[in-house]
DNA sequence: TATGAATGAGGTTTCATTCAT
DNA sequence: CATGAATGAAACCTCATTCAT
């Protein structure tokens, strides 16, 4: 029993793991199933026994993405939709991307790809349903524009920053303050329900 | 004098058209000189005459779309390292991004693509040029995301808001004041050269 | 005692059941182990217990239904080489046809498949036998058309007329007098050992 | 100019005698691309040249094939429908066969995969008219299996009878008789339009 | 009696590219 | 300025088959 014959039933899951890693680098159509399976030391048709196409195997990383973010998205439905809880959305949201850095930035990287996925319609519309979550019903554009924006720089801020300098953790503590003071910004007190000590008028 | 014989001479700038259009909507890797070939009802060697390679499409494409940001970088170069400045680089850009939109897009939704096309090199250093000169050097790492929060919503906006209603001349003009405030926040009176008439006090 | 668990045994048989089914509806080459385990609710390794190849699943159920084929060419040989028992021959061969319509519908529809199939040359010789016991033996060509149309139009008679409508039994039988008839008319009075009371002059 | 630069355009063609031989030979689905491509001395990318997809060879094939019987069902069309008329199809039909033995060679032996094959449906349909316009509208159920046969018997008689010995010419002749003598006797006095020589009363 | 996991060979198809005309 | 014909490489996928458990 060495080690090549001992890996049992985690085949599926190696697949998973190299594929991620190989989309996220080269882009889905330019990684072929040759490299996956040459790079995990199986045969091409080894990884048709664990996925019956291409697509399903990253269908099943997006299944394992979007879980977090319906429990998310779940959890604020339950919340008052106070500037609060916005800000804790932005937060929670901020904290899941981290441990799937890899699939966002893939997401991020080849929209034309995930667009035509099926389940990529599916991730659209969760993001916009977090979009919904963020802003008021009846907001001016300006500030739609900053709840997207609030979204988006989470996205792309992890790999857009590789060339700056620092700890990944501070940065994107960093990124998560931006988003939070966009969200913060779109959502003025004047449309928030009025607090008697809040005497500000709205900005124009 | 028909319809399909007119063309004289213009067909390189058919197929950069065609292309364009073909690898905004699925991307580059999906769009093959098949396709390019047939919309334009011409066969895939004619395009050989015109572009020695796939790539040579591209490139052709990134080049004009280059010359625009290359004269904004010789621009902004020979200012005054103000906030007006950048506040004015933001707004040209955004002006400039008007012309390219179908581009952007390829690139936004193509980045894994375009990171390994030589060119792709090319224009995320502009980006970093860009980048360079909207932050200060000694910027914070908050004000460092939001100069590319900046630069990336201006990218971004335009098909993120797909879904939203409104005119698009309208919608452009809100992305450019969310990029001019996270500029101006960016560029805090405490950092820039202090202005004898400027009494606002630094947020923390 | 479930519905699942009480094929004990069986599986074989269910085996060569479903595989019949798919091969007659599909063909050979277009039926895959798979198609057939999916529909049994069993893996494929699990044919491969019951049957070493492919192919030998095919063979059992050529030898299933070569047995009354056999049976029959051993009967007609113990018979006087009469008309009548000739018209007898085509009778029971007619019958026995009913019990495996699906085995016939799928060899005629297969024959380019079934020719290099080994056992497909036992069938073809036991037709060239069936074809011998109906024939006489210095039969004229066109006696010898009639003879081979005999038998061919047993096999292709049921599904060519499917279309028809009517009821199936009484389908077999107009084409089992057809048949007759064919095999009536190859073997004509003037070449059958001369009977006194039969005073027909031979057909020019 | 040696031989094998000199074939012109004819490749289209040559593909489709080296297919329709083997397609006869082994069958639609047992037959390659490569085996078809390396026969012809080309890469199987030129097939692809010329034809859309391995379907589409069949299909150019069916349709030479099916634009003689046609036109055999258009001159029916415009004929009274006499016995005489019905005969004179059957010689027509038997002939138009000789020029396309291999191709019916295929679809009798191929035709499970025939059946779903798009283009198999329009022959069969054919195959029907045919048949409408051998057999009289309300013939009894012995005379439809009548004319049935004696088409069948037309498709396989030829190669049913490889292992006769004797002149092709000579056994499509025969066969031809047969089938002749089929529709004929499909065809009984009673059923034709009276003619006042004819005295003969109708077999029961 | 059956399964889970894997393989090797081969299938059809598509692609970017070339070159003589 | 463009085409018709072809190529070589590689893509995704399927199949019959095996074997340890």
């Amino acid at each position: 029993m060495g080690t090549s014959h001992t890996r049992r039933g985690n085949t599926r899951q190696r697949i998973q793991d190299v594929a991620l890693e190989l989309f996220a680098e080269q882009g889905y159509e330019k990684t072929s199933l040759r490299e996956i399976a040459e790079r995990l030391e199986v045969t091409k048709a080894a990884l048709y026994y664990h996925f019956k196409t291409k697509e399903d195997i990253i269908i099943s990383l997006f299944e394992d993405l979007c879980r977090p973010i319906d429990e998310l998205i779940t959890w604020a439905e339950g919340q008052p939709r106070t500037l609060e809880t916005k800000q804790e959305l932005v937060r929670r949201y901020s904290e899941s991307l981290r441990s799937s850095e890899a699939l966002f930035r893939f997401m991020q990287e080849n929209q034309a790809t995930v667009r035509d996925l099926t389940i990529g319609q599916g991730f659209k519309e969760r993001m916009l349903t977090l979009y919904g979550l963020l802003k008021e019903p009846d907001a001016e554009l300006v500030d739609q524009v900053r709840c997207i924006t609030a979204l988006f720089s989470m996205h792309a801020g992890m790999f857009a920053m590789q060339n700056v300098v620092g700890d990944p953790e501070e940065k994107r503590e960093a990124i998560l303050r931006v988003a939070t003071e966009l969200v913060t910004a779109a959502n003025p007190p004047s449309r928030r329900p009025a607090r008697p000590d809040s005497a500000q008028t709205a900005s124009p």
